[in-house]
DNA sequence: ATAAATTTTTAGGCAAGTCTAAAAATTTAT
DNA sequence: ATAAATTTTTAGACTTGCCTAAAAATTTAT
């Protein structure tokens, strides 16, 4: 049995290896987890124990291949919930996480496996990431970021690199959600800022930091 | 905030209220719950300390406004999932109770209420028991068990008095499920089983054990 | 009414998960 | 290469929720 303490520390070093290549190391996992060095550690020596890391004393820690999968399904497990939960009951892009991390911890693969059929086997959740197969497997998504177009391409907003409410109140309020065609118009050198056309119809200028935290499928 | 655990407490205190009219007593709640008394009487210091229970040592237990507040919110959360889970997911009415157990604790007063709406504002569960709505109210049913009846008397299958998937598979495999209509043909005064004719055609006998598990809408 | 049986509580302990403060190891800078 | 800074681990403590064994209170039986 893996308990949920447990599985919250599996997700958080997944999370970070997938951005850092390199072992996670002790710091990072408590800032991730918004809890101290002192309790990673202990939590280390219990999760190598039950062989879902491999650890070694001062020099970070990385998933074994069961530890990936655990932290694969969990990943599965949230995304299709927050499917479910924006789909099914209304709930917005922004206001779905914190549920969904609670309904992640609910103990039945053969329930997901039935959500997951309800929903259509959906690819993608409402952010645009992928949704794991029962095997773990993830669509590659061809994307790139709305600050490597150049002035005169266009693409499809597919996901964000940035998942936090206020990032997606804001794109909601200049209309920028899943499935919008951009064109970009101008990009300004001074601040990086960019002039977008939107479904062919209203402009719009984002900023820098917006233009970094939208993918699209060009 | 209330823990998992006080939540089962809660559940257990009324669940034994509902059939017992007097104070719950240690022993009982251990035994419902599967635990020791001992374990019970630390857990009703703290709930009393949290103003959920009515508890005076060596003299029983009861819930307070608040205690029953909480309890009906929770069978309403329950009984809720319990739906979702057979109507959407395709589970039968004999599986769906332990998925519901860990469901009914997800936090969110709002996701209940917006499932429910999702589901077209059930007001009962797949076993036939009511659902209280977002102001704790129960839909009065009238019904009485099929051990009651007659022969010669009919009714409509609304619910069942006993709950474990034993006595629910053996009902699905001689097609008793809710909504079928039963007339009785002749009741053996030797076991007390009774000689069952099902929607106007099919007959079977059911023993004295099933016909005290079953509600009817007369 | 008192002894016996039952129920309930107390006492003490254990595991999980967290914390702070201090010690040890490693990395960085001079 | 050694000192300073940083990172990580250890030590000790706390809470929650559970347990067993023993003591205390209550109920039942004679």
């Amino acid at each position: 049995m893996i308990t949920q303490a447990e599985e919250n520390y599996l997700k958080a070093i997944f999370k970070i290896s997938e951005r850092e290549a390199k072992a996670a190391n002790t710091n990072a996992v408590a800032a991730e987890l918004k809890t101290t060095a002192a309790s990673v550690t202990d939590m280390l020596r219990k999760l190598a124990e039950k062989e879902l890391i491999h650890y070694e004393k001062y020099r970070g820690v990385t998933l074994t291949t069961e530890g990936v999968r655990q932290a694969t399904m969990l990943i599965r497990k949230h995304r299709i919930w927050e499917v479910f939960l924006c789909e099914r009951l209304g709930y917005a892009w922004d206001e779905c996480h914190d549920l969904a991390e609670q309904l992640e911890h609910i103990q039945s693969d053969d329930l997901i496996d039935r959500l997951d059929e309800f929903l259509g086997k959906p690819k993608f959740d409402p952010h645009g990431d992928p949704i794991p197969d029962c095997d773990g497997n993830f669509t590659e998504r061809q994307q790139c970021l709305l600050s490597a177009l150049a002035v005169g391409e266009k693409g499809v907003v597919v996901g964000v690199d940035e998942h936090s409410p206020a990032f997606l109140q804001h794109l909601n309020r200049i209309g920028v959600v899943l499935g919008v065609k951009v064109e970009v118009l101008e990009i300004f050198t001074f601040d990086g800022s960019t002039r977008l056309r939107l479904n062919g119809a209203a402009e719009v200028v984002v900023s820098d930091r917006v233009s970094n935290g939208i993918f699209l499928k060009i």
